[in-house]
RNA sequence: CGCGGAGUGGAGCAGUGGUAGCUCGUCGGGCUCAUAACCCGAAAGUCGUAGGUUCGAGUCCUACCUCCGCAACCA
């Protein structure tokens, strides 16, 4: 690291199409922020980026169904998010975003810059248009029927009843959602990085030249490299984003994968107009990405690659990503409002910001999906927040009011125990170092707690409410060391809770603090007066959790209601036409699982015709298929025999389907015969 | 055989081939300055299962079991 002469942090740019969650926090903006902080207590360099992603196909969808334009929708998130971020203490430099003439500027002389240099190949393709709507439809803007499940609402991307994934051509009597109309093919032109002519010295950067990378992204790295890399489009027919600077490309833009990163370098831009390009292209420049796992794949090779191709720049350092955090057992969704959104905690939990911080560190999926429940938040604040650092500080700070009115006492001569003890929490400076140099922040912060559990400890061996009593000497003695150990609070709680560490400095009355002060014990002078004390942090009750639990079960309730619509009527069917369809009703008369299948159940039914076999698709709906049996189904006797996983299904048992996606079986209200028609 | 993770005391998590650890919880004791907080001690683990490599395996290899994520916007 000393090689290098300053630090360029930037974090992934969120997505403006909703609020940021704790998910995005635990994941990089809180860990990126103490990492900052850090490098700035010790006095270094640093640049730390942030910014709103305002384009791409998504924005554009929720736009459309809101009936605003996709400006108002990034107008109004990216407002939310730079603000929730600025009361959270994410210490940004600047925070801006995509939809910026600074960024337009850049992305689009940086795709020109590429286009110039050859670094792009072109293709041309046949995709869906739309003729009423005059354009290129994204897969997720065509819906038609799925080949596989023939469930009439399957998107071009994806079929959401079975789970296929589908390419848009593969769909039966597809129509555009914009305009309803039926699409036709049309030949479009898109520009492609060709990631497969980097993969050499990808492989070698990061294979071997960066094998000090997290094993998440090393391995993950490792997989793609080793599958072969494709050439990607970076374009995109829209009219949302960056225009693609070249002739000819009207009604087109940048793939938003393409703009996103190249945000990082507008935004240092539009803060140094003139100083940007020592941060990017200057040798001594060390670059971290911070991200989610999700994103390994755009930071560690399609990034480095448009860099790469480009020339100038500089490449990673290192790109620090996090895996996922899942909310009271369940990962965590935006669209099933399953999340515990920023905007809402600091307008709920008014100053307690650095509790959230805390707890987000303290639990972080530094190596694997971790687990946020309200329980355990209640119980870092209460057992560890309240009880070992506040209490600390309160005791120190209290005792020093009583005995000598709020003045640093006198230090005498240490004895030995105060020497070990001193010894011991001069350790946490270098431990804590060892940790953040490595970004593992939840052992860093383990550490600092540390210095409050010595205190602790310190306090209850000597007594001092006891010592008073026969020798005054010695203890000034030991409170003036308790209180150089809350000064030490002050600097290792920096960059984990800002709010608190200031409020501490403000008690102590300890003006500029610098990480290498961290270990002395002459941070505050003999008879400087302590200010007034108040608690650092609150305990919290147990109807503040309840609350919020119970409002996250709310939000789905209600979320699952209000996206529930019936789906559209199909087109009519002659009565000649329907009248082919045999339904019969069937006796359950074995039910079990199938075998490496997720959702599939085999069903053996008693059709009053000697029984037959059906297989259906509703497995996890019915998580105990034995139970079944007995019961009488609703299915379609004449259906072509069809083979799903090697097993031959004679019929299609019928059910509905529920708000929430459940399948709910169709069955007679009182028990008929087997093999009775249905009509 | 789609891809990728993960299985470690009651709970949540670390663990880098060399004596199984941390926080919370539980139990016992101490203290009473402190927000019923603090300090000390104890109980509690055959590290998913079965094999293998090794002087030595939670860690490396193989097979299997279980759970989760991804392949849909989303860190």
């Amino acid at each position: 690291m000393d090689k290098f002469k300053r630090t360029l942090v930037t974090t992934a740019l969120p997505y403006a199409n909703g609020p940021v969650h704790i998910g995005h926090l635990a994941g990089v903006y809180v860990p990126a922020d103490i990492y900052v902080r850090y490098l700035r207590l010790k006095g270094e360099e640093v640049l730390f980026i942030g910014g709103s992603d305002e384009h791409g196909v998504p924005i554009t969808i929720k736009a459309r169904k809101e009936g605003v334009t996709p400006q108002d929708i990034v107008d109004r998130y990216h407002g939310i998010i730079k603000k929730s971020f600025e009361e959270l203490g994410i210490s940004f430099d600047i925070y801006s975003r995509t939809s910026s003439k600074i960024h337009h500027e850049t992305s689009s002389d940086f795709f020109r810059r590429l286009y110039e240099k050859g670094e792009f190949i072109e293709k041309t393709s046949e995709q869906y248009y739309d003729p009423e709507a005059n354009q290129f439809l994204a897969d997720r803007y065509i819906m038609g029927t799925c080949p596989h499940c023939k469930n009439p609402n399957a998107y071009g991307d994806q079929c959401e009843a079975c789970g296929t994934s589908l390419s848009p051509l593969e769909l039966i009597d597809p129509h555009s959602t914009i305009s309803g109309a039926k699409p036709i093919l049309k030949e479009t032109k898109h520009w492609y990085l060709p990631l497969d002519k980097h993969e050499e010295w990808l492989r070698k950067w990061i294979l071997e030249e960066h094998k000090e990378w997290k094993t998440n992204v090393y391995g993950q790295c490792k997989s793609w490299l080793d599958m072969g890399l494709q050439p990607r489009a970076v374009s995109r027919d829209l009219d949302w984003g960056v225009p693609v600077p070249v002739e000819g490309a009207e009604g087109k833009v940048l793939y938003v994968w393409f703009d996103a990163p190249i945000g990082y370098i507008s935004n240092t831009k539009e803060l140094l107009p003139n100083d940007w390009e020592k941060w990017w292209k200057d040798k001594d420049t060390r670059m971290l990405h911070f991200i989610g796992k999700d994103n390994i794949v755009f930071h560690c090779i399609v990034f480095p690659a448009m860099l790469k191709a480009e020339g100038s720049y500089n490449l990673p350092d290192n790109v620090p990503a996090n895996e996922f955090l899942n909310l009271e057992g369940d990962k965590i969704s935006t669209s099933r409002n399953w999340a515990v959104w920023l905007h809402e905690y600091l307008q709920e939990m008014p100053g307690k910001q650095d509790v959230l911080r805390y707890v987000l560190t303290a639990n972080a999926p530094e190596t694997k999906d971790n687990d946020f429940t309200w329980k355990d938040f209640q119980t870092r604040n209460n057992s560890e927040l309240v009880a070992i650092f506040g209490n600390f500080v309160n005791r120190a700070l209290v005792l020093t009011q009583k005995f000598y009115g709020g003045a640093v006492p006198a230090i005498g001569e240490l004895a030995e125990i105060d020497r070990q003890t001193i010894a011991e929490f001069q350790k946490v400076k270098a431990n804590m170092e060892h940790n953040l140099d490595i970004f593992r922040f939840r052992d860093a912060l383990k550490e600092a707690m540390e210095l409050a559990r010595i205190g602790n400890k310190y306090l209850a061996d000597m007594e001092p409410w006891k010592l008073i009593k026969t020798d005054e000497v010695r203890t000034a003695t030991i409170m003036h060391v308790a209180l150089q150990i809350a000064a030490n609070l002050a600097i290792a709680f920096e960059p984990f809770t800002p709010f608190t560490a200031k409020k501490l400095r403000n008690m102590l009355s300890m003006s500029e603090i610098k990480w290498s002060d961290l270990g002395r014990i002459d941070l505050l002078k003999e008879g400087s007066h302590i200010g007034q004390v108040e608690l650092l942090f609150e305990k919290i009750e147990d109807d503040v959790v309840a609350f919020q639990i119970n409002k996250l079960e709310e939000a789905k309730k209600k979320n699952e209601l209000s996206n529930y619509k019936p789906a559209e009527v199909k087109a009519n069917v002659p009565f000649e036409e329907w009248e082919k369809t045999d339904i019969r009703v069937g006796t359950v008369l074995e039910c079990c699982k199938v075998p490496k299948a997720d959702k599939l159940l085999q069903f053996r039914i008693d059709d009053g015709m000697g029984g037959r076999t059906i297989v259906s698709g509703i497995a996890q709906s019915y998580p105990e298929p034995e139970k079944l049996v007995g019961r009488q189904v609703l299915f379609i006797a004449n259906f072509e025999p069809r083979k799903l996983r090697g097993i031959v299904s004679e019929g299609m048992i019928l059910s509905a389907v529920d708000a929430d996606g459940k399948l709910v079986l169709c069955e007679p209200s009182r028990e008929v015969k087997p093999g009775c028609t249905v009509g």
